[in-house]
DNA sequence: GTCAATAGTTTATTTTATCAACTAATTGCG
DNA sequence: CGCAATTAGTTGATAAAATAAACTATTGAC
């Protein structure tokens, strides 16, 4: 009979924080953006352009203004990163056409190339923040966290 | 017969991003963190020194070593978030008896009461931040994420 | 006792976040 | 229609936070 309780890491693991879902997500957060960065680093994209990306290559075509809202960024920062990834050549502003104050963020045959590649790491890494659930547990948390941020 | 789910606020909701925890968890903590920094303003506190404050009433007598490593942050601005909250006489450096190198965190009576008066109010914005989901889902979600993040 | 490692602090640098101002375009509405 | 208010994107300024190096005082291993 063995111990099914993995032992936690830290002696203030019973401190009353630790029951704040706000404290349990900045840390939770903070090793997951970890392993993502560091997967993603040789990509030489970080979590928030993969994430813009990831849009973009999603073919539905968001205007900077939804990108901001979706990734809750400020809308000043969105130029910046579409900024980079334009000038590598990974996605493209295009004139929206119902509107001619939006550009509507598309993405490049090497924006989906780069893309299918980092996605890939980006699962590895999400696996292994989560290696403490099961496959059953990790949907689960999906299912809860989306209810909670969509 | 009354659709049970709550229509998601965005049009980018079903895009592959969406299914990233990493994503979800960034989105879900930029909602706490403003619902808790907004209540927690009339209190000329944030999440952060909050957080430091709630350890240190917890005594446990944290060391700052141990706090930056609980709370995913750096050594140094852990003397930042003590320093503050020490000039405001909320809680005082200890010399460890263990280990003169280190301090030990302890709050003082008006630490405690205002720590008193800001967990209600904390927990209040995380209920609002969580008001998608049952109790039951909450809970879920609390072990869920202590099992990752602890 | 010497030496490598650690806790706390300071300082500098970079990255993110926040916000105001501005232009161009759109929408609402008399 | 035509004017007013709003919105998308951009720029620039400022504040907050993250990252990292260097330094002091200890500690712990040997």
């Amino acid at each position: 009979m063995t111990k099914a309780k993995s032992a936690p890491k830290h002696r203030l693991h019973t401190a009353e924080l630790a029951n704040e879902i706000e404290f349990l997500m900045a840390r939770a957060r903070a090793v997951g953006t970890a392993h993502a960065n560091e997967v993603l680093a040789g990509l030489d994209l970080k979590a928030r352009s993969y994430a813009v990306l990831s849009l973009a290559v999603g073919g539905a075509k968001p205007t900077q203004r939804e990108l901001a809202e979706f990734l809750s960024l400020d809308a000043s920062q969105i130029v910046a990163l579409v900024d980079v990834l334009q000038d590598r050549g990974l996605v493209a502003r295009e004139p929206d056409p119902n509107d001619r104050r939006s550009n509507v963020i598309v993405s490049t045959d090497a924006g989906r190339e780069l893309y299918s590649r980092a996605s890939v790491l980006v699962a590895q890494a999400e696996a292994r923040s989560l290696s403490a659930l099961s496959d059953e547990e990790r949907n689960q948390l999906r299912i809860l966290l989306s209810r909670v941020a969509l």
